[in-house]
DNA sequence: AGCATAAGTCATCACCCGTTGACTTATCTC
DNA sequence: GAGATAAGTCAACGGGTGATGACTTATGCT
């Protein structure tokens, strides 16, 4: 028996809404190759690459499983594709701000931001989860690496400008870990607002270079 | 053809040592569940919980999966005593010594201690990849914040102690991330002796409670 | 030496995985 | 309305999964 079988076959409107919880969806490339998208991004953002199954994810947008490899090719693909996420702009546009601004920024941006379409962690965390992988793990460090941590040295001086831009990394990094993987009391329920302060007089510890030696 | 034939049957020895590549083990069970543990932890450790088979983890000790669940019960129980690590003393002991301190025994003996045993990631890293598991993610909260975010905080005062706390937690496992997971050049290089001057600073800026107001 | 017991193996189950190609059906154009 | 084309479905594949229970074999005691 299919959705709408018994009453007059002939569909009287522009659709007849078969079933109010599930509408077959008029047929969409675009439409579906996003819901797609969207699905894979909960799903691997809450159970990982290994966790998750392309007839989840198919079942979730409401399509069959063989979408996922005629839209996409492989899980692998459409795993890349699901985790990409704009760098935010800013960062590297004016190599003139100062490194206490670009850090309030970031915090605003990437830890303390919506990320409730990746199952409320940002792709980094999420390709973090996964980063059993191979794949994953090279696209996670290159990622990290020229997306940020180079803008930070940038905006540092002295000879271990690199060591101290990646402690600052390791911080942001961190505290993103703490409030959605690990689901710490206080960082995750602290606000932008609070939590900014202290992690302004944690940047200026680091932005002054060497001086009391080694 | 087994391990030992067209030889002389009758063993001289104490044990003659068959082939001395594949020694087929004295059968003992304490030292067959010490060799399922340790590749279970090298295994995990690289793969993650879903990535590894409990069919890898026994060809690596050299003994057939089934005892795999002979001796731990299950999978998950046998993860669950692989990561299982015991948190520096020291810690929790004397609760007088500064978090200065504690700061740099925590650095030096579990960001940049030897944990070639797991593949050179500490256990709660090695948990971190593996988070999209429910049971892995309860034991890795639980962990955290039990056993190094309550001494941390207990170290500190003012209002936001415990926000403090997640903060110095959040560094340090940044830390961690940086240096194994995403393998980052600085931080991968850098030596504790290197390193420890510039956490100190960030401690420092951390333990003064709050002064300049909001 | 012989036997009881435990240590280890083997075959197997039921299920889930990513992936493929052939099939069905809705939508758009003339 | 008929036909073409693309969107979506279906069934199946080969292989890997965790787990189980019956079987074999080495070890230690008497």
């Amino acid at each position: 028996m299919t959705y709408a079988d018994s009453m007059d076959t002939t569909a009287p409107g522009p659709r007849p809404a078969p079933a109010p919880g599930s509408a077959p969806r008029r047929r969409d490339k675009a439409a579906t190759r996003a819901a797609l998208l969207d699905a894979a991004r909960l799903r691997f953002g809450r159970h990982g690459y290994d966790g998750t199954g392309v007839r989840d994810i198919a079942a979730d947008a409401g399509v069959d499983a063989a979408l996922v490899f005629r839209y996409f090719g492989s899980k692998q693909r459409l795993y890349a594709e699901a985790v990409r996420a704009e760098v935010p702009a800013g960062l590297a546009a004016d190599r003139r701000r100062p490194l206490e601004e670009v850090t309030a920024d970031l915090l605003h941006d990437v830890v303390f931001a919506d990320w409730s379409a990746y199952d409320g962690e940002h792709p980094l965390l999420v390709m973090l989860r996964s980063s059993g992988r191979d794949h994953v793990r090279a696209q996670l460090r290159t990622r990290i690496c020229d997306d940020y941590l180079g803008e930070f040295a940038r905006r540092l001086d002295g000879p271990d400008a690199a060591l101290r831009a990646e402690l600052l990394g390791a911080l942001l990094l961190g505290m993103g870990v703490m409030r959605s993987l690990v689901g710490s009391p206080a960082l995750g329920e602290a606000s932008y607002e609070r939590t900014r302060p202290l992690v302004d007089r944690l940047v200026a510890a680091l932005a002054q270079a060497e001086e009391d030696g080694r």
